[in-house]
DNA sequence: GACTTAATTGAGCGATCATTCAAGAAAGGG
DNA sequence: CCCTTTCTTGAATGATCGCTCAATTAAGTC
């Protein structure tokens, strides 16, 4: 066994991450990632392939941070909307936030390449897909709880859900006080997890 | 009077936007550009003073387009609600325009120069904040013509309502099915200009 | 039909882009 | 301590980046 790596992959791929969340995938250059790794450009190449096979890492990473963050506030906890609620309140301090990291890095790789760089565009939106699927899961559980009317559309709500975070977080990112960013989040968990929904 | 320019600025504008728009700020070359426009570098730069300067006058160019649609839907009805109603359902089959079109770019251009051309990017925000300002005037409008209730918070449900665009037009760049765009549409629709919202 | 004046041209600027690869460095096995 | 194996280095690659400017072209004036 001859000589192992010097540099800690996950270490690696979590500073990469961080650029290209900040300036996007276009506007994050080598030399960027160079500094950011600490790592000499042959030793990038070598480990990743590619500035491209480096950002997919980098999103697969982004993604199952994302679900897992989303699991454990959402299945763990024994009430399906409370969970849901949870997960929402954690969005609330957005605001304060740095704002290039407020809205989501699988929506802004959405945006940014669905023209270019359409295959990393695609895998963007399969991790969205995913997160999709795990709110309708709590939905559904919902529904098993009586937490939600029986003829409710889990499918539907999930995709309400969905888009209403996509909105919260494109807010976030406008120049307005955290506070408005509070109220909306509010204003979204009590819209999808209001008591009076039940049955 | 000597020679006047060859080519009709606002149709170039107009070129450069539709590039701006797909393909985004940094992943637009002047090569793009001169090929969109058909100019040459030098009339470009002539004209317009550098890229981001032509990007500039594009997105004041978006931002007036967008407000001008808004203004035609909203204020010329008679009905405040009625005309919000109308323009959320223009929204409503975003899911069959050009993917890379789906997405405001007033959104998309914040998202993308949030850290690299803060100045571009809070131009973009200064738009998004006027069109809140003009939802907010609907609502008053609404207040006053009784199709809201006297207690309502007009900034409040401007902000509910952008931030539920942006969503929307977000999630309709995924590669969801135009119905599911339409039924998301519809609901917001129905959430923000509900009868049974009158006093 | 010169003359004036501005618009257009396109070769070329230095800088930077993503990427490659031959050479050197370092760690474990014998 | 040498050998093997792999990782690391960084100069160099050709391409492309945004941009400049001297030369050319063309339209209006007299």
């Amino acid at each position: 066994m001859p000589r192992p790596a010097k540099f800690i992959r996950t270490e690696a791929v979590a500073r990469a991450q961080e650029v290209f969340w900040q300036r996007g995938y276009h506007a994050t250059s080598l030399k960027d990632l160079e500094t950011a790794l600490s790592m000499r450009p042959g030793s990038i190449y070598a480990a990743f392939g590619s500035k491209a096979g480096l950002f997919d890492e980098v999103l697969s990473h982004y993604a199952e941070q994302s679900l897992a963050m989303l699991r454990q506030k959402l299945l763990n906890h024994p009430s399906a909307m409370q969970g849901l609620r949870e997960y929402l309140y954690s969005l609330a301090n957005l605001g304060e936030r740095e704002p290039a990291e407020r809205a989501c890095m699988l929506v802004k790789t959405m945006l940014e390449l669905a023209t270019t760089e359409p295959q990393l565009s695609a895998r963007a939106d399969a991790y969205l897909a995913a997160m999709e699927n795990l709110f309708c899961e709590v939905f559904m559980a919902a529904m098993q709880q009586n937490e939600l009317e029986k003829d409710a559309d889990p499918r539907f709500l999930a995709q309400q859900l969905q888009a209403a975070i996509f909105g919260l977080r494109i807010f976030s990112q406008r120049q307005t006080s955290p506070l408005r960013v509070r109220l909306l989040t509010e204003q979204i968990a009590n819209q999808f997890t209001r008591v009076d929904k039940i049955a």
